[in-house]
DNA sequence: CAACCTATCTACTCCTGCGTAAAGTAGCGA
DNA sequence: TCGCTACTTTACGCAGGAGTAGATAGGTTG
């Protein structure tokens, strides 16, 4: 890894690579499972260029949470707000809208997802980590209360049986490796959770 | 916490008190978080004497970790298995059991919960406890394979999905502070998820 | 081409916390 | 009453890893 010629580069770009390498490690390791040595080296770098840029391990791991949940919430956001399609689209379009922007982008940066999803839930970082899930969920428990009618308060624990499906199920799909299909895999994963879950949200609609 | 007199107890006891203390401390403060002195002030017990009983911390991890998987496997397998009504009872009524007893289990047992789900599904010990929950998956894909038709291996991420759903809403559920309602809320809840996802699956079944 | 700024590296310090050793004390059976 | 031994107190060894100080060298500007 001794390239010989140590290069000097702009800060934000290394910054970048720190921040990459620092994900990649704590998703393979968990928070205190890595170590400031391992980020270094999968970075190419050394260990006071890690603190120069990273700063300290939390505020590192705490950059990491907030720039894969921002990814994370900007996507599911533009993919409900824009009514792509004019006229009336209905609750079921926009929750499977929804549901396909967060396969894609879990399936896309799994590293990310892996970090924000199992090695945040606990400890000092769970605080901002839930907030950003509990945003979906409010999101989720508006939509199903706007449509199925009730209040939101009523469509909270139905918003979190939603959310949890869908990390089960993404779960899932990234634990194993899946021969590459016809169709989007994200797409694929949508439509089934659709079909578990919808006739049901349906029905709950019409008591 | 000088009780002032030290007594004597059957190893077997001063054990349990030790498991006690560890998934009481490790369920709060993380399985780093938690000092192996902590667990022994819990416990009401010294440092060496937890090391006598429990070994390792890590083995001390590990006995926690099986204990309260095999407590709730257990509770969920008792369930389903008998089929307390004589006679022809279908998926779904096993499947309300099930869920039934999962709720009971959790929300009786939530620091053993919190230690299974929060704390342990990371690092090494990620093995041990993923391969308890595959199991009760394997069970779920199983009845609905058996119930709704087609192969176990097609059954699978339903079987993900209706987990990752449970969890959610037990974790949900948790986490706020609910008041005392007039019915059983492990029933509420197993109710609640069944009005949700029953549909879509029965759905699934006549395709 | 020389001076200089600063990004980067090598090589430390220091602290936390696991795990244990040694020596004393007190419950409980004989 | 005597001892066996579970248990306690106290103190320490040791490893791993966070964070830093000082040296080094890439690039840049006059």
């Amino acid at each position: 890894m001794t390239t010989g010629t140590r290069r000097r580069l702009a800060p934000e770009v290394r910054r970048r690579q720190v921040l990459d390498a620092a994900i990649a490690v704590f998703s393979e390791e968990g928070l205190h499972g890595a170590s400031m040595d391992a980020i270094a080296a999968r970075a190419g770098v050394s260990k006071p260029s890690v603190y120069a840029h990273g700063g300290t391990k939390d505020e590192l791991f705490a950059a990491c949470l907030a720039r894969e949940a921002d990814r994370l919430m900007s996507s599911m956001t533009a993919a409900v707000l824009p009514d792509g399609s004019s006229g009336e689209d209905g609750a079921q379009q926009r929750l499977r809208r929804a549901l396909r922007a967060f396969f894609r982008a879990v399936t896309t940066h799994r590293q990310g997802w892996t970090v924000l999803y199992r090695q945040a839930s606990t400890g000092e970082f769970a605080g901002p980590v839930d907030a950003a899930r509990r945003s979906i969920v409010i999101r989720a428990a508006e939509l199903l209360a706007a449509e199925l009618g009730g209040s939101v308060e009523a469509a909270e624990p139905i918003a979190h049986t939603l959310v949890g499906a869908a990390e089960g199920l993404a779960d899932w799909w990234l634990g194993g490796d899946h021969a590459p299909g016809e169709q989007e895999p994200a797409d694929l994963l949508a439509d089934m959770l659709m079909a578990v879950v919808w006739p049901g949200l349906d029905a709950l609609r019409r008591v």
